[in-house]
DNA sequence: TCTGGGGTCCTAGGACCC
DNA sequence: TCTGGGGTCCTAGGACCC
């Protein structure tokens, strides 16, 4: 058995921990540069604030329901996640992080699975102030299956799907476009082919499900049957693509403001490889002009470079990445967002050397990594390179964010007694 | 004024090799 | 009359997830 266990609202969530007097009131958490909602407490999925909703546009009804807004704080969001995960590692066999807010147990060995569920989910209720839902099921598939329920129909939050009479009769009940696996095209597509609830694939054909849904979709379907495809995954695996991009505050026009963007973006891609113990040989460079503004002229270029030699050296990828911002930059545009992505990852200790490499690896190796210790200590980006710039006048919008009460002792809490 | 950021996997087609 | 069989690698496009 598996169980998936899922925060509730989860921005949402974090951003009423510290402040218990916005309980029972609307909240929503906006993604980056305040651009759309991402998350929304239950008071605002009831006011019809959708998902993705451009927060402009929902300015009326902010203003008119005293909608508590928040831009979003990440550093706080993923230290509660720490501590939620941390809880759910020591209360199980086995655990898989398989995103910021939600995680897969292993059941093996454990006896009342009710009990063990309501216990665990009110220890991370009590520890931490977030409220999670608890699906236990036979499968990965399933146990989202049963998450969504303990979510919308359940008093205690917790809910266990394992005969295989309960199983097929929620399944019912449960709309195609609400599995693990359909997205929004598939769900239409299903649903012009006549299959309108899970039970209904269960029914199908299977070679025609992998014919026109690929090997995924059988596994999908074979996992709502009851027979595990997707297994628990108890090291992340090594990522093949890190992606460090930004929308601007505002529109940017120079190659030095865009050269200080991309710089601080190469910088953070390869502070992401060192953490991972990765390197990479390939860097690849995009500037987007602003989609949404129809009467400008657009224009989205990129650029790949192949290093020689793998690396995970700051200073190297930088220089990299900006000699292809220059190679790729045109005078006379507005530019609204600009990335790096490295690709062509590989393990830090099978680094293939080049015979006519004459850097002292060993020496920037160690520069690094005293770069990296000092930044965990003292506070990110306190050692940069000069070309990462210091006015950062492209940096996000962020009119609504709420302290790091949890990573900054500046924004701890005070108590006065 | 104003619209996010970060990932994975699969398949088909085109190129190449012997 | 009529043109094999077995591979690899790369890319673009399309789907999905959070």
């Amino acid at each position: 058995m598996i169980a998936l266990v899922d925060c509730n609202n989860f921005y949402a969530s974090c951003e009423r921990v510290f402040q218990p007097q916005l309980e029972k009131q609307p909240i929503v958490v906006l993604s980056n540069n305040d651009g759309c909602v991402i998350a929304r407490s239950n008071e605002a999925k009831a006011l019809g604030i959708k998902m993705g909703a451009p927060a402009f546009k929902m300015k009326t009804i902010f203003d008119h329901y005293k909608v508590h807004v928040f831009s979003s704080n990440f550093a706080l969001y993923g230290d509660l996640s720490r501590r939620v995960m941390q809880i759910l590692d020591e209360g199980s066999p086995a655990i898989e992080i398989y995103s910021i807010d939600e995680a897969f147990l292993d059941l093996n060995g454990i006896n009342k699975l009710n009990q063990f569920a309501i216990n665990l989910r009110t220890k991370v209720g009590k520890w931490t102030g977030i409220p999670v839902s608890i699906g236990m099921a036979p499968t990965k598939t399933l146990a989202k299956v049963a998450n969504k329920i303990a979510k919308k129909h359940t008093q205690n939050g917790v809910f266990l799907m394992r005969k295989e009479t309960t199983i097929y009769q929620v399944l019912k009940y449960i709309p195609v476009s609400d599995l693990w696996g359909i997205g929004r095209q598939y769900g239409k597509f299903l649903s012009r082919n006549g299959f309108n609830t899970a039970w209904d694939l269960v029914n199908a054909n299977e070679s025609w499900i992998k014919s026109n849904m690929s090997v995924n979709g059988l596994r999908m379907v074979k996992e709502l049957k009851g027979i595990p495809c997707y297994f628990l995954e108890h090291q992340p695996p090594r990522k093949k693509n890190i992606c460090t991009s930004r929308s601007f505050g505002m529109d940017v026009i120079h190659l030095q403001e865009l050269g200080e963007a991309v710089a601080s973006y190469a910088s953070t891609c390869a502070m992401k490889l060192r953490q991972e113990k990765s390197l990479t040989s390939s860097i690849l460079v995009f500037i987007k002009t602003n989609p949404f503004k129809n009467a400008d002229h657009q224009y989205n270029p990129c650029q790949k470079i192949i290093l020689d030699v793998p690396s995970n050296d700051s200073m190297e990828i930088t220089k990299q990445a900006l000699t292809a911002l220059k190679n790729i930059y045109k005078k006379g545009f507005s530019y609204k967002k600009a990335g790096v992505i490295v690709g062509d990852i590989v393990p830090q200790n099978s680094q293939q050397l080049s015979l006519f490499d004459n850097k002292d690896s060993f020496k920037i190796k160690n520069i690094m990594s005293a770069v990296d210790h000092i930044n965990q200590k003292m506070g990110r980006n306190k050692i940069r390179l000069a070309v990462q710039g210091f006015d950062r006048k492209w940096r996000l919008k962020q009119e609504k964010l709420s302290p790091c009460y949890t990573t900054r002792f500046s924004d701890v809490l005070e108590v006065k007694v």
